[in-house]
DNA sequence: TCCAAATTTTGAATCTGTACAAATAATACC
DNA sequence: GGTATTATTTGTACAGATTCAAAATTTGGA
């Protein structure tokens, strides 16, 4: 599976005060996995799984169990730190929340690439559910892509 | 895990001889176990799980191997008379192929409920990704259900 | 500093989905 | 109809991802 988790999202990474804040806010403690996890798959960019987080922790020296990778990251998206990326069933990705975009699916290679937000789009989204309080929208495209579309063994 | 698997989607099932025509013109062959998942998937609506299935099926007698209900999913999908819902991570869900649609799901119970696509929003989708070829656009809103939304127990 | 509650840690259990190989059933063709 | 050819079905075994329970630590506030 070629996660591509390369395309990356913008949007400079919070500081540990910010972070802090953003924790302390939800009523959430801080803590030494949330800080660690929260660095380190800013660091990486784009789409992590918990173990890919895991093994960059790990690669970088402490080491980090990892049920406890699953926690913090559990923690970060409860406090908006994080999204869950919405890729289809499967292993969860995550990544650090920035600018707003959706996803991106190449049925060939699976590449999963960042789409830019058109603004209109997204707030025509927001009003098709009447009572419901629509906080976020995402948007799965799946084809080919650019790459897979111009290679001639693209299967129809 | 309020799988609110009720919500269904119109569009009424294919007959017999329907479902057989789209499995052979897709090269696949018609068997015992398409027909039983296909009806069985279309008679209880929603979204389910191939558990859920497989469950719905030996409680009407017969009984199923699960891998064999996890074939006759993939096989349906692949014929294009199901389709695998993107509701996010977790447990692949299945739903008989209808009326296009979007889904919303709700933090605070896991309700999934079917979301009218509009014809505008869903055109707008495919122009962003220049080379790629988009086949499909899925978008998953989240946010609180209505009756969360209605409830005072609602976190913000 | 001290305490109560929130988190982390460990290790194991669960839950899903997939891989394989042998047995069986669905088509194509005579 | 009868039969050869192959796709499917089955059953069992496995691998990976996520969750659980209980004990040990930490955090944030009194």
């Amino acid at each position: 599976m070629t996660n591509d988790s390369g395309s990356e999202t913008p949007g400079q990474p919070l500081s540990v005060d910010e972070l802090s804040d953003r924790l302390r806010s939800r009523g959430l403690r801080v803590t030494g996995p949330r800080l660690v996890v929260y660095n380190t798959l800013a660091k990486q960019g784009g789409h992590r799984s918990a173990d890919e987080v895991a093994a960059a922790i790990t690669a970088a020296g402490p080491s980090l169990p990892r049920t406890s990778v699953y926690n913090a990251l559990k923690a970060l998206v409860d406090a908006g730190l994080a999204d869950v990326v919405d890729a289809g069933p499967g292993t969860t990705l995550y990544e650090v929340r920035g600018e707003s975009h959706h996803h991106f699916i190449c049925r060939q290679c699976n590449a999963l690439l960042d789409v830019p937000t058109e603004e209109s789009v997204n707030g025509s989204l927001y009003s098709e559910l009447p009572g419901a309080r629509v906080e976020s929208a995402q948007v799965i495209l799946r084809g080919l892509c650019p790459d897979c579309a111009a290679r001639p063994t693209a299967r129809a």
